[in-house]
DNA sequence: GTAGGGTTAG
């Protein structure tokens, strides 16, 4: 040792020397049995180069010195020190526990000054005066703690927790302490065996079991806490009537939550107290939960008094029914705002479709000084997915881990999407599996993004991979199974899933359920079986049903049942463009024009306006938009001659331009170069010639990808052997050496 | 010693 300091440091630089101690002292490790040698050895260096151990290598030696036994020498250099730290004074003080020198560890505890101590020295000796078997001296420290506003933590309720089984319990505010601290880390049975031993149980005690029930899922247990509370003839207080109320909103309980509602009315006469602003908030939350949002606003605005909760409580309520309109007036409306307030309405705008303005609020938001959290990111992130912006989606992913939040579970779940809607399902992929922590919400993306790229079967692996791993499938789980199914055209699996669901897992099959299960029998050609299971509904059939049966005629070409779901579906909604649309491909496929142009007539004396289809794709930052037969472009010249060019390659491979779906756009009759110049077309090749060399070219479109689109990409991919990826407005295509993931779905 | 408002998946 001597030889590396002589050699390499110079013993006039003190920095450098006390660095290289430090280094040294690090390289010691205080449980092997060679640290005590070695520590002595660094000790003594240190003195006779007359460097004073300090900071850190002072605490580091005393730890060395403490673990191997040597106390007495730990002792020596600790009275050396002027102003020992808190770190020292718990090394020394919890070895002396470890001895079993109780005197010793009080006469450092009671040394200490208050501003020095945390809560880690507490810990230390509680734990001391427990190894001495003195629970009332523990006890009464642990309140001490508490009252000068030191947190106890995890380790502080194991010690206290030993003495449960030890004491005859007496002092209820300590145990009430304890309990809270178990349901603040989520052990409720610990919490549970507390509180039953407990003689007499504190409101306080009564509302941390109930909250803790209600705040982990169980609300059953929580309701029956609460009935138990009331029966016991304690006296029941907001804090009670909010949890409780709170149980009932997130268990959709609505008629029991009326009932609490009622009691408390009658309660607050009787007592003559006014239990109002929580409670009322709480309400809200009952009511809106309930799909009652009318209702809920009526409680806001008759309350006497409101807060920011009641506010941002009315703003969740407009945004969960997608009355995006409204949660824009009533958010410029609030007096006050906070981050949870911008975060309800950044998401807002993502759930209802409109994630530019999602980014902008939140960009806003960080104008205003205000730091987001991860909720805000998984909000900002969801208007990435919206509108497909990678490279926007990507920067905040990078954000994300430089603030340190890269192992939220909500921020990745919403990276996970946002990669998937831009076309990166690997990335996706990649994110799932290095996730820290992955829920049912993480299970489902990434299930859905599997079956979304055409990957069914590796859906159904990893659904099967989720039960496995026990983590419970919910009714979106299975919306996304049936989808994959009908995508791999697996009739009789997704059959039995769909009888697994409810036989299983109890979850109620839905109108959207049964929307995809007759999607999949109609897709298998199963009408038949479609028809009968249609007329078993145990509900009048709404529009995804007949959506799906129509869709289903379509693709088998089976006009006369699919007129019949049309018929229904223009009575259901008459102004919906996509259902002439669609009947009036089908008429086009079997040659049916007279039809056609009824269709296309009825449209127009509807005033039905069909969505234009536009695509757009992102080149260097920059988003580039195409409209059919697009003219506005302005480098939209090279785009013809480059799909001109590319449309002789195709041809000598057998392409075929299929210009039947040309016939539907008016003003196509110009289609100079034999293909229809529909607007993913354009995008795509707009894409290739700008994007570098090889890499994937990734469009987004915002109505369904045309029949001859489709087909041409194949044997785009296989010309020019560049991968090609088209998000249309319900899954992605992804073409490669002239084949398409979707499996020509 | 405790509450009431958020997020992500189709």
């Amino acid at each position: 040792m001597k030889n590396v300091a002589s050699k390499s440091i110079n013993p006039c630089d003190i920095r450098a020397v006390a660095n290289f101690y430090a280094t040294q002292i690090q390289l010691c490790c205080p449980h092997s049995p060679t640290s005590y040698p070695q520590a002595r050895c660094i000790h003594a260096h240190m003195t006779t180069s007359g460097v004073k151990p300090r900071g850190h290598i002072l605490n580091r030696l005393i730890d060395v010195y403490c673990k191997s036994s040597h106390l007495v020498s730990a002792h020596q250099l600790f009275d050396k020190i002027p102003l020992p730290d808190i770190v020292a004074r718990t090394t020394m003080l919890a070895t002396y526990s470890a001895s079993r020198k109780p005197d010793m560890a009080l006469e450092i505890f009671n040394t200490t000054p208050l501003r020095m101590r945390d809560t880690v020295f507490y810990n230390a000796m509680i734990t001391a005066h427990c190894h001495d078997e003195d629970g009332h001296a523990a006890i009464k420290l642990f309140r001490d703690m508490r009252r000068e506003g030191f947190s106890p933590d995890k380790f502080t309720f194991t010690s206290v927790l030993k003495l449960f089984d030890e004491m005859p319990v007496r002092d209820e505010l300590t145990w009430t302490t304890i309990i809270t601290g178990y349901v603040r880390n989520g052990d409720l049975d610990t919490a549970r065996r507390v509180f039953e031993g407990m003689e007499e149980k504190l409101v306080v005690a009564w509302n941390a079991m109930i909250l803790g029930y209600v705040h982990n899922g169980f609300v059953s247990e929580a309701l029956e806490m609460f009935k138990r509370m009331n029966l016991s003839g304690i006296k029941l207080d907001e804090f009670t009537y909010t949890s409780v109320l709170s149980a009932c909103a997130s268990a959709g309980l609505f008629l029991f939550g009326k009932q609490v509602h009622a009691y408390i009315l009658r309660m607050e006469d009787k007592l003559s107290r006014d239990f109002s602003l929580s409670v009322d908030n709480a309400l809200i939350t009952l009511y809106w939960k309930c799909g009652k949002v009318d209702e809920a606003r009526m409680i806001f605005n008759n309350m006497p008094v409101r807060d920011l909760v009641s506010w941002n409580a009315i703003l969740s309520s407009y945004v969960s029914a997608g009355r995006i309109n409204e949660a824009r007036s009533f958010f410029i409306e609030m007096p006050d705002r906070n981050l949870l307030t911008w975060t309800v309405i950044i998401s807002g705008m993502a759930q209802n479709g409109l994630g530019e303005e999602g980014l902008k609020l939140f960009n806003q938001m960080k104008l205003e000084g205000l730091k987001p959290c991860d909720y805000a990111f998984a909000g900002a992130i969801s208007s990435c997915a919206v509108v497909a912006a990678l490279k926007h989606g990507c920067q905040l992913h990078a954000q994300l881990v430089r603030l340190g939040f890269d192992s939220s579970l909500s921020a990745g779940n919403a990276l996970i999407t946002m990669y998937t809607r831009c076309g990166v399902v690997e990335a996706a992929h990649y994110l799932f599996l290095t996730m820290p922590f992955v829920d049912s919400v993480s299970w489902n993306a990434m299930i859905a993004a599997l079956g979304q790229y055409g990957h069914g079967a590796q859906a159904l692996e990893l659904f099967e991979q989720m039960l496995e791993e026990e983590i419970l499938p919910d009714r979106i789980t299975f919306l996304t199974i049936l989808s994959a199914c009908s995508h791999a055209g697996l009739v009789n699996q997704g059959r039995s899933y769909f009888d697994a669901m409810y036989g299983l897992y109890g979850i109620r099959p839905e109108e959207d359920h049964y929307a995809r299960l007759i999607d999949l029998l109609c897709r298998a050609g199963k009408f038949f079986e479609a028809k009968d299971a249609i007329q078993r509904l145990p509900f009048e059939p709404g529009v995804p049903i007949w959506e799906a049966l129509l869709d289903g005629c379509r693709i088998h070409g089976n006009v006369d049942l699919g007129v019949q779901a049309a018929e229904r579906l223009l009575e259901l909604r008459p102004q919906h463009d996509g259902t002439y649309i669609l009947l009036s491909n089908m008429y086009v496929d079997v040659g049916r024009w007279d039809d056609m142009a009824k269709v296309r007539k009825l449209m127009r004396d509807r005033g039905v306006k069909k969505e234009p289809g536009c695509s757009w794709v992102e080149v260097e930052n920059k988003v580039h938009v195409f409209l059919v037969d697009d003219t506005a472009h302005p480098e939209v010249q090279a785009v013809y001659n480059y799909l001109e060019e590319l449309g002789m390659k195709m041809r000598e491979l057998g392409y075929v331009p299929d210009t039947k779906y040309a016939l539907h756009d008016v003003g196509s009759d110009k289609k100079q170069h034999g293909l229809s110049t529909h607007s993913e077309k354009l995008a795509v090749v707009f894409g290739l010639l700008k994007l570098p060399r090889g890499a994937t070219v990734r469009v987004f479109k915002n109505l369904r990808i045309c029949g001859d689109c489709h087909n041409a990409f194949k044997f785009m991919s296989k010309v020019i052997e560049r991968d090609i990826v088209v998000r249309d407005g319900k899954r992605f295509h992804h073409f490669r050496n002239g084949e398409c993931s979707c499996g020509n779905y």
